[in-house]
DNA sequence: AATTGCGTGTTACGGCAAGTAACAGCTACC
DNA sequence: GGTAGCTGTTACTTGCCGTAACACGCAATT
């Protein structure tokens, strides 16, 4: 199960640190070509590794507890990423992709705007009750010494906000509506989706499928509106006719 | 200015660490009394030092700039501050406090639900704006070593939103609603502002004014669900009859 | 077959920032 | 005067990120 995630996932990392196309570079050497795939494997290897740590020691793991985890010492680590912010980025990206990968089936499936809505929530919260400890690991973030710009969450947020306002988009320019305000919502949505799961994390204070249910209503509320001031009514409860694809990742390449 | 805010300062500190009321502790001493204020001061004023530090440091700064700034050795920081995330903290209810001392009063202003809202976000909005490094220091957290409960922004964001949930309960206790969703709703809604300012910061791809439209408009459009799905319909242009008071930390001490 | 490139791995160290002795002086209560 | 509580210092320890230096293995080149 975990691998057939991480399988994907050296092409992920790819997307955020491009490999150097280095074919014909003086002296050819077919060497460094023939490594290539197995240097992505072994920086999946660590990111598994990672995730196993984070979920035994917590939030706070160290870099040697990484290293002990995925059997070797912290040198070798270091080998396959620059630093602890790569390391936290890749984990983060991971999370990313377990959570697209579980998305989008459920976005392929029939239902009204409401259920998708609904899946989508539920989905997450399911997500981040599974690894909460990853999930603390990565929106807890630590890097006072990394520039703003480079920081994971921000960044993960940013591919899944920016996957929502593509998405909202589309709707709003196929309705015809203005769209000026699109990508304001979607991190303003993500951002909501967030903060209620920390919150609830933390507390547990009502069942997934309620909160689920809470932030259903109220962001298809939000939605709803801005469609009614756009002259548009759409039964929360009729399937779409518009079936949204998410694209999540694989757009950013070129 | 900054001095009228950090006035009231000694107050909130007491309320995240309570002073222990020692008199009569068997050699009632009046010296321990006599400090007391002072010690507050004190700490009120190693914070306005810090915040200096981090609007010319940026928000990574180290203890030592701290107490530079405030023309100390660390030693003495440590005196007032039991480490790195009381200090942390102690910001964070600075900030928390600005923004609350300039919310209060647009709150008694007149006005009509949305024009309420659309105050209190570009309030929001135009204090971050001020203090950008202060802000990212704030929510850029790093305690990887702290327990999650004791953690600076969940601790102002907690704030925050629970003197939202106070306010959005008693609206629909008032008009007899069901009010299970309130306080999910509210920490929504608070991390939906906040993430949209977070990535406002960072782009500055519209103006401030643009985004308080955006954000107002989807806020309420949610608000507005809501109460219609109870039957209740509002005009967001009329002024309100119920007049919130925000209560922002007296409530929690006692 | 020998060399060379790129991977594997190790132990031990450097460096930076948080936090802590240990020490010394000042003021006001008792 | 003695002492409690503050003022302040320099110099240290600690912990963790990150690196230097060194050794081995395998396959491609020559």
């Amino acid at each position: 199960m975990l691998r057939q995630v991480t399988a994907t996932l050296g092409s992920v990392s790819q997307i955020s640190r491009p490999v150097k196309a280095k074919q014909s570079t003086g002296h050819g050497d077919a060497r460094r070509e023939r490594w290539r795939g197995h240097r992505q494997a072994r920086r999946a290897e660590f990111v598994e590794a990672a995730v196993r740590a984070i979920g035994s020691c917590g939030a706070e793991v160290g870099m040697d507890d990484i290293a002990a985890e995925a059997g070797v010492s912290k040198p070798v680590l270091y080998r396959h990423f620059s630093d602890k912010s790569d390391l936290y980025l890749a984990v983060g990206e991971w999370g990313t992709n377990l959570l697209m990968e579980r998305i989008s089936p459920t976005l392929r499936q029939e239902g009204s705007a409401r259920e998708r809505i609904r899946r989508i929530i539920g989905t997450y919260l399911g997500v981040i009750e599974e690894y909460p400890e990853l999930y603390r690991f990565v929106v807890r973030r630590n890097f006072a010494d990394r520039p703003v710009q480079t920081d994971p969450v921000t960044t993960e947020k940013t591919v899944i906000a920016n996957s929502l306002s593509r998405l909202l988009g589309e709707y709003m320019r196929s309705l015809e509506l203005d769209s000026g305000g699109v990508e304001a919502w979607s991190h303003g949505l993500v951002g909501m989706v967030q903060a209620s799961g920390d919150w609830w994390l933390d507390r547990h204070s009502m069942s997934r499928d309620d909160l689920t249910e809470y932030l259903t209503k109220i962001i298809w509320f939000a939605i709803d509106g801005v469609l009614r001031a756009g002259g548009i009514v759409i039964d929360p409860d009729e399937p779409l006719e518009i079936v949204p694809h998410l694209r999540v990742v694989e757009d950013d390449v070129d």
